[in-house]
DNA sequence: GAAAAAACTTAATCAAGATCAAGAAAAATA
DNA sequence: TATTTTTCTTGATCTTGATTAAGTTTTTTC
């Protein structure tokens, strides 16, 4: 299972045997109950989590008390908060799984550990963070530039299959309009 | 000058005077005039700015005409499109001198470079990525949590001497308004 | 397979903020 | 200092998407 993992690290170093044993020495693996949270709000995050399978949300609660999903974790990404995770801080984020899931632990002790013994897995992580970080103003910049329904279309073709896996209010959420928006923009075609 | 690039640099990881001396090698300081852009939109982007003094703004053209603020790159960020850069295809976006500033370089080259030379500068560079990143996710908090007055209000309280240094339809802008709006929010009190 | 819970739809009303337009003020430049 | 350019303001109108509320469909659970 954690062979994703491993594949994924190799899309951005390229690691040996030894290398790889000394990666997966400093992680555990978990199964994650559907609507299980691995972090609530309140709490310290200490990991970060690799999704190995399966689907997580990343919310927060509004002032106004509902939710809004800032990302979702799916195949092949990394989740935490990383401010909570850095700062040692209560994290304002909760994270839950959508599916079944098993995640691939990353304490933040290891993953220090890890990179005083292996300095590619700095790279990696600089890599990866990185390209989050750029998904991220992408994800920005479709929110300033995008109506509802252009948000919704660019989305939906972009990740068809995954628009069937969550429940269309999670979509709505995390396009930043209400499911009812969403309802009636289905309703057009 | 590029003291406050050493400094900061200092405040991630310890650096001797050998290793400050490599990270310099790897840098050109550059003086960036009012209103002057060091990427437009079309280009491909070559480099990793820092600001060393004076201010930019990071932007691009909606579908409607209008130009639309994704960061402000003020002093001590590094400000980049690092998809263009990594990727080695033409930019979506725009970085101007909001004001006459001074700037550190560093080419994709030699960040390639001082990388393999010293693995410090990619654990430095990880930690910007993920702080960036960090940041971004918050602003998206705001965006969805917030309205218009409200992310004013925050901002000006959060960075006061600031808000005097760019103009105001560039803060509404940045903050997912229009400049009629921002006005009017002011004349409140 | 019945009951309960979760998710989705539809329609009416409302509000935040956009757009448009014109003028005033401030700043830059000759 | 005069003048051109840039930035800011104000008010009228319009639009997108939010809210509310009730009913329907789908999925889960016992």
């Amino acid at each position: 299972m954690v062979q994703a993992l491993l594949n994924h690290v190799n899309r951005f170093v390229s690691l040996n045997t030894d290398e790889q044993h000394l990666l997966l020495d400093h992680l555990s693996v978990r199964h994650v109950n559907k609507k299980e949270h691995i972090l609530v709000a309140g709490a310290i995050c200490t990991a970060n989590y690799f999704v190995l399978n399966g689907c997580f949300r990343m919310y927060f609660i509004k002032e106004s008390g509902q939710e809004q999903i800032v990302q979702f974790g799916l195949n092949n990404w990394w989740i935490s908060d990383l401010t909570s995770l850095e700062s040692g801080k209560p994290s304002g984020f909760y994270i839950q799984a959508i599916e079944d899931a098993n995640v691939a632990v990353l304490t933040k002790q290891n993953q220090e550990l890890l990179f005083s013994s292996m300095p590619k897995a700095e790279r990696y992580f600089r890599l990866v963070m990185q390209k989050a970080y750029a998904a991220s103003l992408m994800r920005l910049q479709y929110l300033f530039d995008l109506s509802a329904e252009e948000r919704y279309h660019h989305f939906n073709t972009a990740y068809p299959e995954f628009v069937q896996r969550v429940p269309q209010y999670m979509l709505a959420s995390y396009l930043g309009f209400t499911p009812e928006v969403l309802s009636k923009i289905r309703a057009k075609k």
